[in-house]
RNA sequence: CGGGGUGUAGCGCAGUUGGUAGCGUACUACGUUCGGGACGUAGGGGCCGGAAGUUCGAGUCUUCUCACCCCGACCA
């Protein structure tokens, strides 16, 4: 089985890349660096943003849609910020092409420039904040809690279907709060929420924690992270949540009334998750023989596939499917009846193995007979044999159970491959040799971890939020240490 | 931007000393099949990335050019 696919353990970036377009989630495009997201991947997708809409709204946020254009000089206003995305921006300078003078083709008017060049958003915190300012005047206006769901643009150097593609689809939260303390607060609501999400939803596992001072976002006082660990012992980091305090409000002059009559600058955050995300429902998942899905974010839940000899056992066979998918449907679940004639029986099991699809049953003239259904379920691949009637209640069991299942095996796989390290020796032995996460003691400096990541490769992707104080000392440079960091190579 | 590589059918590839393009797969039709990616027969599909050059003749040789991929620096 599984010959279409790269093996796993042969190739894990090709077994990847495979995976994605024979799974027909997404593929590249005629534009550089740029995806098309295929109907299979986009209803994974909407399955990710409607569970996550819903949870922001619970938490008392609000969509709005801001502009993709961002003028140039808006992004100077926050240095840390124009720092950090200024190398990797597509910027606008024309607005109007015309016939080539030589007949070929068509080419840029130079008539037709800009006076001030446009930004294709890298995020929106400066459009967004430009906008505050207006609708912000009193302490009465906050808290001002509003999430857009939209597209970026992000010019990388190197793409890779939905884990770094140069335009992605995201959503990214702003608000505006008249304390430090909700501001953080907000942050910390944000950043339990996405582990929520992720942990219950996707089934994979995460670490929170803070970003050092070199990897946390440009303008941020703090970033919150949650870090997931991906099959081939690399990290992968799910969602930030950024405290931002009041430097964008300074920056752009976002000033309020407080209860006290006084003017004052207001707090913010911002965060986001990504198509990203798709990228590591993949790599934490999938096998050999393709995708696993999360019962809660598969768009087809439970495919029947039919086997038959002629119509007479079709027909026969279709009643009770066609009669199963209503029922099944009735209980909650989105069902496919695969009847296509077009295809045999075993190349419908491979297929729907290969996207994912938690629960598979299989009706034949034998089952038609006596009354039973083969029940097959996609992440352990194994099969049983079920009476009809107690279908529905079965199906209902196995989409808690494979939801908790596929957790269970990534939280096992993480404690497999997370490692302490007290010496050098230790710690790169374990980054060379076997990947995953390691804890180890850092003496805080920046000069440190990028001397461990030139070294290593690996990088500090959080100081843990719940790990405990313990002395110890740095792996490198041996100055003393109060608590261990997480490192790890990372996607 | 540095180092390496590849452009030939939808996809994956072969193509010898230069002689007018082929294999696998996918596709179409018909028939037999159908409890784990079926088989047979017959078909269709090509500006050989682009431009210029050498030659009687270029997928093949020369020059230029464009695009993409891999490894680094950057990054959700």
């Amino acid at each position: 089985m599984a010959k279409f696919l790269t093996n796993r353990e042969e190739n894990y970036s090709q077994w990847y890349n495979d995976l994605v377009i024979k799974a027909d989630m997404a593929e590249n495009s005629a534009v550089r660096g740029c995806m098309v997201i295929k109907p299979y991947g986009y209803a994974i997708w909407e399955k990710i943003q409607s569970e996550l809409d819903r949870m922001f709204k619970a938490t008392g946020h609000v969509n709005a849609y801001f502009p993709l254009f961002i003028p140039k000089s808006f992004f100077s206003r926050e240095a840390a910020h124009v720092e950090g995305f200024a190398k990797e921006c597509a910027v606008v300078t024309h607005y109007r092409l015309k016939n080539s003078p030589d007949g070929k083709g068509i080419v840029v008017d130079p008539d037709a420039r800009l006076e001030e060049e446009l930004i294709v958003r890298p995020t929106s915190e400066t459009i967004i904040w430009n906008t505050y300012k207006d609708w912000i005047q009193s302490y009465r206006d906050l808290p001002l809690l509003i999430n857009q769901w939209a597209n970026v643009v992000r010019w990388e150097m190197r793409t890779r279907l939905f884990l770094r593609t140069t335009e992605f689809l995201w959503q990214e939260g702003h608000t505006a709060h008249a304390t430090r303390q909700e501001a953080e607060e907000e942050a910390t609501r944000i950043l339990n929420l996405y582990t929520d999400f992720v942990e219950n939803y996707m089934g994979v596992p995460v670490i929170k924690g803070v970003k050092t001072e070199s990897e946390k976002f440009a303008g941020a006082i703090d970033t919150y992270t949650i870090e997931m660990l991906m099959q081939d012992g690399k990290a992968l980091q799910g969602g930030t949540s950024h405290f931002l305090g009041q430097n964008f409000a300074k920056a752009f002059d976002v000033q309020f009334t407080n209860q006290e009559g006084k003017l004052d600058y207001v707090w913010a955050t911002s965060w986001g998750v990504t198509t990203r995300l798709i990228g590591a429902l993949i790599m934490a998942h999938a096998d050999n023989n393709g995708l696993v899905l999360p019962p809660k974010l598969a768009p087809i839940q439970v495919v029947i596939v039919p086997i038959y000899k002629g119509n007479d056992q079709l027909d026969k066979i279709s009643d009770i499917a066609v009669d199963l998918k209503r029922q099944l449907e009735k209980a909650g679940l989105s069902v496919k009846y695969d009847n296509r004639d077009t295809q045999k029986p075993g190349f419908k099991f491979a297929e729907y193995e290969l996207k994912g699809v938690p629960v598979r049953l299989a009706i034949g003239p034998r089952d038609a007979e006596e009354g039973t259904v083969e029940i097959a379920r996609r992440d352990t691949l194994t099969k049983e044999t079920i009476r009809r009637e107690n279908v529905v209640g079965h199906v209902l069991g196995l989409m808690d159970d494979i939801q908790q299942n596929i957790f269970r095996k990534a939280v096992e796989f993480r404690e497999n491959n997370t490692f302490t390290a007290d010496t050098w020796e230790e710690f790169t032995d374990i980054i060379e040799n076997r990947g995953g996460f390691v804890l180890a003691h850092w003496d805080g400096t920046a000069e440190t971890e990028e001397k461990i990541k030139d070294l290593t490769k690996a990088t500090i992707r959080a100081i843990p939020l719940n790990s405990p104080e313990e002395k110890g000392s740095c792996i490198l440079s041996g100055k003393p240490s109060n608590r261990r960091v997480l490192f790890a190579r990372a996607y």
